[in-house]
DNA sequence: CAATAGAACGAACGGTCGTGCTATTATCCC
DNA sequence: GGGATAATAGCACGACCGTTCGTTCTATTG
């Protein structure tokens, strides 16, 4: 759409942009997007409200009101709900990339996967959004909803899950976890017992399901890893 | 939208059919009103569409339509909203139990598990609402909104955990399961893998998911049977 | 300085939401 | 049969939904 230069975001610094006349002394012509900062703080918001009211729960007006702005003032930044919605799926993603996946990649194999799980139940645990797990609530409130937010979601979640299933792999190759351990299972079982501890942490309030899930992953892991042959 | 163009009350044959006997009386001496057929259909189509749409996505207005029926007609049924969403959950409630938990006590210890497992299973995979698991969406829609309908997931949720980890105890009792597995931890991974199977087939639209779940819970059963030295 | 474009605003629209009130119908007991 | 009573329909209300529109303010630009 609009195609606007993402370099400044700072409130008035002199940004040296000698692009077109070779004169000096012209203060330069940088376009500061005045929009870009209230959408990301729109989103910011709306994302933390969605996490817990739900991608439908979240309404225009509600966001607006919180944000002490006009609701057609916000609804501009988007064009429509649908599209209010796909960014805020957009913008959980960047966050989650951000505090669980990237962390992680300062390791290797075996290593890196256990970050991933670490940083994942952290994630979960509220450190990121104060209703849980974005993507476990937004998955099983639209897996019957066709439409862009749908496909964002399996989308994230198909990376996700190959992420995992990549980290596994590596550490095979590296001799961490045996051969004979198939990538996508292990990686399907460890989201599951993840997803697991969301839930019960959510639902019966009590940070303790992290403590069994984690210690049921690890378990796991090390079981893959081959280094066990009696439970406990 | 007014759907008075419908042909005179032939809506009324629905209700009309069954006076005569044929039915499955269970408690003869109760007196049944005619509004309790009426409220018992209403609840069946209603945990169908919350299923699909949730809780909060389930409108009385919508509902009934679908119905043929008024809205204020359906509504006099349950006084408030809430009263009718608590109502669903309590339909959904008896469900599992009739068609999940109930079909299990024929067996005993470790075959109950193994078939609380597969009923879940089937249970989720479309055989009993259209949506999936009822109790699974619910959990993610209702676990920030405090009130009666929380509660009374939150207390099927459990109720459901203790019957499976009485399960393992008893299995455990029967020399079926090692005596050194926590009954609480298996049950809560089981669980998490069967409710991540059903996250899996309803975002991925693939059934497979339970394929991949049901080893996965069998694979951890038999570990905790103690029968098993080395994985695959 | 005047012109302009973008951002935010206030008001309002048509719909739908949950929820009352009143009238009409069906059912049952005497 | 005639009421009493339960069940349903009809109608309207106020609140809020997503959305549109025209206006105002402000900051950049020619």
């Amino acid at each position: 759409m609009k195609t606007q230069l993402r370099s400044a975001h700072s409130t008035h610094s002199a940004n040296r942009q000698s692009s077109t006349s070779g004169d000096v002394a012209r203060k330069a012509p940088v376009r500061r997007p005045r929009g870009l900062k209230t959408r990301r703080a729109i989103l910011k918001k709306a994302v933390n409200i969605a996490s817990i009211e739900g991608l439908e729960g979240l309404t225009v007006g509600k966001l607006a009101s919180l944000l002490r702005i006009s609701k057609s003032g916000l609804f501009a930044h988007f064009g429509s709900k649908g599209e209010l919605q796909s960014a805020v799926v957009e913008e959980a993603r960047q966050v989650f990339v951000e505090k669980v996946i990237r962390p992680a990649y300062e390791f290797q194999s075996l290593k890196r996967l256990r970050s991933l799980c670490e940083h994942w139940l952290g994630y979960a645990e509220g450190r990121v959004f104060p209703g849980g797990c974005f993507f476990s609530a937004a998955s099983l409130e639209f897996d019957d909803r066709p439409g862009r937010v749908r496909e964002q979601i399996v989308d994230s979640m198909k990376r996700w899950l190959g992420i995992l299933e990549q980290a596994i792999r590596d550490a095979q190759s590296a001799g961490e976890i045996k051969k004979d351990v198939d990538a996508g299972d292990l990686a399907f079982e460890i989201q599951a017992l993840a997803m697991g501890a969301n839930w019960a942490s959510r639902l019966f309030r009590d940070e303790g399901a992290f403590r069994f899930s984690r210690r049921a992953i690890m378990e796991r892991i090390e079981q893959a890893s081959g280094k066990t042959q009696s439970r406990k």
